[in-house]
DNA sequence: GCAGGAATACTCGGATATCCAGTGTCCGAGTTTCTCCGG
DNA sequence: CCGGAGAAACTCGGACACTGGATATCCGAGTATTCCTGC
């Protein structure tokens, strides 16, 4: 039970791209400077937002990424499943039909009692970051960041940022 | 995202050792043919689970494992915890206070938003698995399961339980 | 026949190799931009 | 002065090493049993 640390700078970046001027990108290396990570290693997580269309990108000199739809469009369930993939957590291996007690596969049509459990969780810890879109954490993130940060995100944001044609 | 199969079999130990008769111990070896699964690694987490107080071990011949207490006491929860550890799935590496625009630490005594929606997640989570236990399990499994599966169960622990004196 | 003791066999527990997903990095493909040259 | 073609520079995208944790295994510590010997 342990989430890729990628996911984090994945929520980090999508909120810094929010603050984006309609239209505008930022490069991924920008994105790297700014959270003090490596940039080839956030290029790898930022392709797998595109992959997911909750990111776009623009290629070639004043290009770079930009959210695909606006922040109250964008759950945290959405970044999460992009980084980390939609398969569940828990992996049934249905280790009942092993064993020398073993049936024919037949036998075992009504699903693992086990599985619907942990699936049943899963559901429910799926269902509070569907409901947490971007917007609610970039409110958050206003009321209660220093206002420096937040002096110092504009800055760097009007420095970075590109505006493709 | 993804948790160590090693919970699976020990849920699915749990159940069996539930059927156990009162006070009565089944070796890990039994445990491990009857699951098809290695010997020597299902012991590595049935340790894990004794270190929580899940299971009881007892050394020696006749000795074995057996539920440290009723099937109505012990939740997934306890055992996924066991397995897994108590570290929620999400950490907070704090990437905010990386990077360029970093304040000084006592900037950020609020806590960072993202971990808090992702910990508020994972309380869902855990609050279904909390809910969810042994008994719930063990009825589902003799509601839904074939006639024989639970014959042989029955007379695989006939076979294999000890009773320490 | 009975009691005591030592050897035994079986159990769990911790320390030790192996493997794979996640981590980290690099180089190549593609596109826009800028510059330079010709008209 | 204006238009177009070419080179350049910057971007993202996919392919290639490295590392930590999970997986899998083995050998040692401990205890109840069992057998044997002596009384």
């Amino acid at each position: 039970m342990k989430l890729s640390e990628g996911v984090e700078a994945a929520i980090h970046s999508a909120i810094v791209l929010a603050d984006l001027p309609d239209g505008a990108t930022l490069p991924g290396s920008a994105l790297a400077e700014y959270h003090g990570v490596s940039g080839s290693y956030l290029l790898k997580h930022l392709k797998g937002l595109v992959a997911a269309k909750i990111l776009e990108s623009v290629p070639g000199p004043a290009g770079g990424y930009r959210l695909a739809r606006g922040v109250e469009k964008i759950s945290l369930l959405d970044v999460v499943l992009a980084i980390e993939g939609p398969q569940p957590a828990f992996r049934c291996l249905e280790i009942r039909q092993k064993g020398p007690g073993a049936l024919e596969p037949a036998a075992y049509n009504k699903p693992c009692g086990i599985n619907a459990a942990m699936l049943r969780a899963e559901r429910a810890y799926r269902a509070v970051l569907a409901e947490t879109k971007l917007s609610d954490l970039i409110e958050g993130y206003v009321a209660d960041a220093d206002p420096r940060a937040v002096a110092f995100s504009c800055a760097f944001l009007e420095r970075s940022q590109r505006m493709p044609r």
